[in-house]
DNA sequence: CTGAAAGCGCTAACAG
DNA sequence: CTGTTAGCGCTTTCAG
C-alpha cells in the first residue's frame, strides 16, 4: 500500500498527499509539536504506522546539525572491560534514542584517525573513546571539536570529560595484598608505560613497596603490550630468574591470559609455587581452580556514568568537560589463588605490615 | 583559518569559494571522478585537507540512498563467540568504507524491534544479525526491506543470506566424542529449542547416540536460556539424579560457566567425577585445569562470510541473499576435561562404537 | 492551528 | 574538463 517514490522509501509528503494535508504538518505532528491539532496528530501517527513510514535521520540532520549517532572507540572488544563497558553504554544510548557507532582501534593510532574522522563524517552526536597511547596530532584535533568522553584511558590532550578508575590504588591493593601474606619477591606483568593506565598501575605496584617500607625490585617488571604472548614470555622470564617471585601481579586480563598459559606450561600449581592477582575482574575467574584473586573494576557504574557525562555535553551543545571526575575505586576480592607465603621459601626478613 | 557558516562545518561550497570554483567540481574531485583534471583535484584535496574538511554523509545520503553504516544486531556483546565477530566484521566494515552500528538485543523481542527500527531510521546500507527467538512481525517485515544476513542463528521467516556453523554437527561430535570415551549416562545443558541454535545442537546430542545405536536419554537433557545461572541449576540438578550422568556436553559459552560454578560448589573433579565438554571454544579453555575439551566455531570465517555476502547483497542493491550457504564445520579439540570412563562405574554395556 | 516556501550539503543531469 | 541547476527529505520560519 505504500507510495514509493524513486528511492522506494515513504517520506512525510506521502503521508501528507495520503492525508491530504502539508507536509509540514506531518513533520509537526510526527514530533510532537506543541501547536498541533490533537486530533490531527492522531490521524498523522495512524497514517505513518500503516504506510510503514521511517524518519530519514540523514535529512533530518541536515537541519538538525548531529545525528542520533554517538562513537564509541575502543582498542579491543574482545577485552572484557570494553565489551562490558560497550553493553552498558549501548543501553544508555538506546534510552535517550541513539545509537552506538563502535569503532575498533586496535591501539593502532593510524586505525584511530580513520575511525574518527568516519564517525565526523558520520556527524555522531560525540564520541566515547579510550585512546591509544600516542593519538596522532588530527585525532586530537578532530576530538577536540566534538564532544568528547574518555574512559579507562586518560589521554591529556583529549579535551573533555573523563572517567577512569584510580588504577594507583587498585594496583596497590594488589599488592599490598601479597605484601601482607608475606611476600616480598613480588613479580609485576604489566602494559607499557606509554599508556595512562600503564603507568598509573606500575605507580601502584611501586607505592604499595613504598607503603610498606619495603623497596620495588625493578627486575621484577615487565612491561608490554596487552596481549597473551607477552603475558606468557614475561611469565616464563621471571620465573627463570635465579631468584624468581613467589607471587605475581598482573594487571591486565589478556595478559594474565598469558601468564595462566605460562603457569601451565611450566607445570607451576597455584598457589603453592605462586601466588597470583589479576587486575579486572572477569567471570571465569571465579570457576577457575583455584578461583582467581582479583581486583575488581566498577565497569557498569563507569560506564554509566561515561554515558551521562556525554550526554550531558551534548545536550550543552558543549565540547568542554568538567574535567575529570573522582576516579573510581576498584575493589580487591580475594579468592584463591593467593596465599600466605610458605616460611621455608621466604626469601628475605619478614618485615610484616 | 576554516570559513564557517552557521553550522560552523565546512562544506563543499567553501572549499569552492576558497579556490574560485564550483562546488560541483570539488564534490567531483573528492569522488575522485574520472572527468577531472588531476591538477584541480590535487588542488581541491589540498583545500579541503588545510580547512579540515569532511563529507556531511547525512546529505551525501539523501542523494544515494543509503549511509555508510552497517547494522549489527546481536543479543549479547558479552558472549565471546559475538564479540569475536563484532571484531571481525568491523574490520570488515572498515577496510569497505562502512561503519558498524551495534545493537544490542538482550534476546528480547520488543528491544529488537525498536533496534531495527532505529537502524532503518539511520538507512543502514545492510543488516547483520543473529535474531531473537520469536521476532515481531515488524521486525521481520523491516529486515525483509534490507539488505540482510543472519549468522550464527537462522529464523526461517527473515530473508537474505544465512550463515551458520553445523551445530547439528558440531553437538554430534562432542558427543560422539563421549560415547567414543565409553560414556553411556551423557547429560546435556543445551539453549532452548526455541532458537534456531538450540534446536539443532539437541538433534546433535540425539543423533549421535541414533548413530552409536544408543538411546538418548530425555531425562537427562537440560534446555533454557543462555544464562550461567541455568547452567549451575541444571547441573546440580543433573548430578543430584538418583543415577547421575557421568559426562555433560554444555552447549553454550554462557552455560558453561554456570556448569563451572556447580561443578566447585558440588567440589567435583573433572574428569574424575564428571567429563565436560563445551560447544564454542574459549580461550580461557585451554588454560582451565584440566584444560576444557571444547567445539570450536569458525567464527572468524563466519564473521568474515557473512560480512563478504551482506557486501555482496548490498553491491547488487538486492534484498534477497542466495539462501543459506554450507553450513561451518566445526572443530572438536578434545582436551583434558573428557577422559574415558573409569570401568568400575560404567553404569551399562560396553558397546563400542 | 495549518499551509507555503526556503534551504540544509550534497550529487548528478545537462550544458557548455 | 568545468559550471549551472535541480532536488533528495526534512525542519523551520513566515503567513495566514
Amino acid at each position: 500500500m505504500a507510495v514509493t517514490r524513486k528511492t522506494g522509501e515513504v517520506t512525510i509528503k506521502d503521508i501528507a498527499a495520503s492525508l491530504g494535508i502539508a507536509h509540514s504538518t506531518v513533520s509537526r505532528a510526527l514530533n510532537d509539536h506543541p501547536h498541533v491539532n490533537p486530533e490531527t496528530k492522531a490521524r498523522v501517527r495512524r497514517a505513518a504506522q500503516a504506510l510503514g513510514y521511517a524518519v530519514n535521520s540523514g535529512a533530518r540532520m541536515m537541519r538538525s546539525g548531529a545525528s542520533r549517532l554517538v562513537g564509541l572507540i575502543v582498542p579491543d572488544v574482545q577485552n572484557e572491560f570494553y565489551n562490558a563497558a560497550a553493553k552498558i553504554m549501548a543501553d544508555y544510548c538506546a534510552g535517550e534514542g541513539y545509537q552506538l557507532v563502535l569503532a575498533v582501534s586496535e591501539d593502532d593510532p593510524e586505525k584511530e584517525l580513520q575511525q574518527v574522522q568516519a564517525l565526523r563524517e558520520a556527524r555522531v552526536a560525540g564520541v566515547l573513546v579510550a585512546a591509544t597511547a600516542s593519538p596522532r596530532r588530527d585525532t586530537i584535533q578532530m576530538l577536540k571539536q566534538l564532544p568528547t568522553v574518555q574512559f579507562l584511558r586518560r589521554h591529556p590532550g583529549i579535551a573533555g570529560h573523563s572517567v577512569r578508575a584510580d588504577d594507583v590504588l587498585g594496583i596497590q591493593k594488589a599488592t599490598a595484598h601479597l605484601i601482607g601474606l608475606g611476600h616480598r619477591r613480588i613479580g609485576y606483568v604489566g602494559v607499557t608505560e606509554e599508556l595512562s593506565t600503564g603507568r598509573a598501575r606500575a605507580d601502584g605496584y611501586r607505592n604499595a613497596f613504598l607503603e610498606a617500607r619495603l623497596k620495588p625490585n625493578a627486575g621484577l617488571m615487565r612491561l608490554g603490550a596487552p596481549r597473551p604472548e607477552f603475558g606468557r614470555e614475561a611469565l616464563i622470564e621471571l620465573l627463570g630468574l635465579a631468584n624468581p617471585p613467589t607471587a605475581i601481579v598482573v594487571a591486565s586480563p589478556r595478559l594474565m591470559l598469558g601468564v595462566l598459559e605460562g603457569v601451565n606450561r611450566l607445570q607451576l600449581s597455584i598457589p603453592e609455587d605462586l601466588s597470583l592477582v589479576a587486575y579486572s575482574d572477569l567471570d571465569w575467574y571465579r570457576v577457575w581452580q583455584p578461583a582467581i584473586t582479583a581486583v575488581a573494576l566498577p565497569v557498569a557504574d563507569m560506564a554509566a556514568t561515561a554515558a551521562l557525562f556525554l550526554f550531558r555535553q551534548i545536550q550543552q551543545r558543549s565540547t568542554e568537560g568538567a574535567g575529570s571526575s573522582t576516579p573510581f575505586e576498584p575493589i580487591l576480592n580475594p579468592r584463591g589463588s593467593s596465599a600466605a607465603l610458605p616460611a621455608t621459601l621466604k626469601p628475605v626478613k619478614s618485615a610484616r605490615r
